[in-house]
DNA sequence: ATCTATTTTCTAACAGCGTTTGGAAAGCTC
DNA sequence: GAGCTTTCCAAACGCTGTTAGAAAATAGAT
């Protein structure tokens, strides 16, 4: 009696099919292109299709821009575990979040609404800067035992830092000049380790 | 012989009237709500009128990045005048540079393609941050001399200091904590000073 | 003042967008 | 094979940027 699982795995398989599409078109003309008609054309189905797995375009840029944080998380965590100092580990944090923005510009992109992307919901970001149980608030926190509000602020300044140079090296530089503001970008967030410790 | 002056003066108003339009919807709606027939309603015109004065949307959002560039350059050179201390300097247009962001968010968001603003002309910013004559390159030039290379480095962090902590403050900030987020910005910017003097 | 030439303006349309509706087609159960 | 359910899509709605061509208003000349 395997049809109703057949069933499940196809419907997972177009939704994932969905997802790739406007990813695929967005990587190669920008979020701005992407549109239902033209992912419905590459998968091969009716534009109505595609409100059977998303609510509208917008719940469709929304779930892309939820597992974007989720990977991120991931990532987070991972690194947490693997080193026991926060130095270090806020260093790889950093480095993780460089190297997912330029391998999945697209899906950052939608995380923050950069280059044409548009997605309105904004719980989600609201919901995963917060500090709670927030990895690298906890790092910084433990680099250095501080007021919680003062650790709050060394993390907002974190955040503008990596996700700044970041945002502003996706917005302004062409492609063959991103590779030269990585080390910038990594010399910059090594002064500010030692510059909080 | 006053007609043809009546005229170009009226042109000019109509073009006003269109990017106060323009930026007036934005400001309420987001810019993702910044139709040509809805501007058009507002100056009580038909839509095809618009396109007597800008050759596409895109264009009128051009202007609105290109004066909004200006409105800084003359910003950094009036502060450049006002004061000689390039360490005052820089404090005196980081903070320029912020009140400009909050004050005309919708100018700022076309600037850098941000909160659904999508204008397609990367010239103008590839050409405003372009070293060449750039009162901020040549401020922390000056503020200790180093090799050209160095400097622009410098001059690339502090761009992501000042434009990251004012790109996620405006996109991950509701406009209550705002406020709060000025002072971290200006210290950062005091500390980022004090370090490559 | 009238007629013509020019400029200004708008109506109507095109193609594309996100989205909804109604019903056709296909699949499954009995 | 009949009846029921699920899957799917053609067509339409109202929106978008943009263009063509006709109408209206204005200017200059007679």
């Amino acid at each position: 009696m395997g049809i109703v699982e057949r069933r499940e795995r196809l419907k997972k398989q177009v939704r994932n099919d969905i997802i790739a599409t406007a990813r695929e078109i967005a990587r190669e003309d920008g979020w701005q292109s992407v549109s239902i008609r033209k992912i419905a054309d590459v998968i091969e189905y009716s534009p109505p299709i595609l409100y059977e797995y998303f609510d509208s375009k917008d719940k469709l840029l929304e779930s892309i821009r939820v597992s974007g944080f989720q990977t991120l998380k991931d990532e987070f965590e991972r690194i947490k575990k693997l080193y026991r100092n926060p130095e270090k580990q806020l260093a790889e944090i950093a480095q993780s979040i460089w190297n997912f923005s330029m391998e999945q510009p697209e899906v950052f992109q939608v995380m923050f609404n950069l280059e044409g992307a548009f997605c309105q919901s904004k719980h989600v970001y609201v919901q995963e800067m917060n500090i709670k149980g927030n990895a690298v608030w906890e790092m910084i926190a433990t680099l250095r035992p501080k007021a919680a509000e003062m650790v709050s602020k060394t993390y907002y300044e974190w955040w503008c830092l990596t996700y700044g140079f970041i945002c502003i090296t996706m917005t302004t530089q062409p492609k063959y000049a991103i590779e030269h503001a990585e080390p910038i970008y990594m010399e910059g967030v090594r002064r500010f380790i030692k510059g909080i410790m």
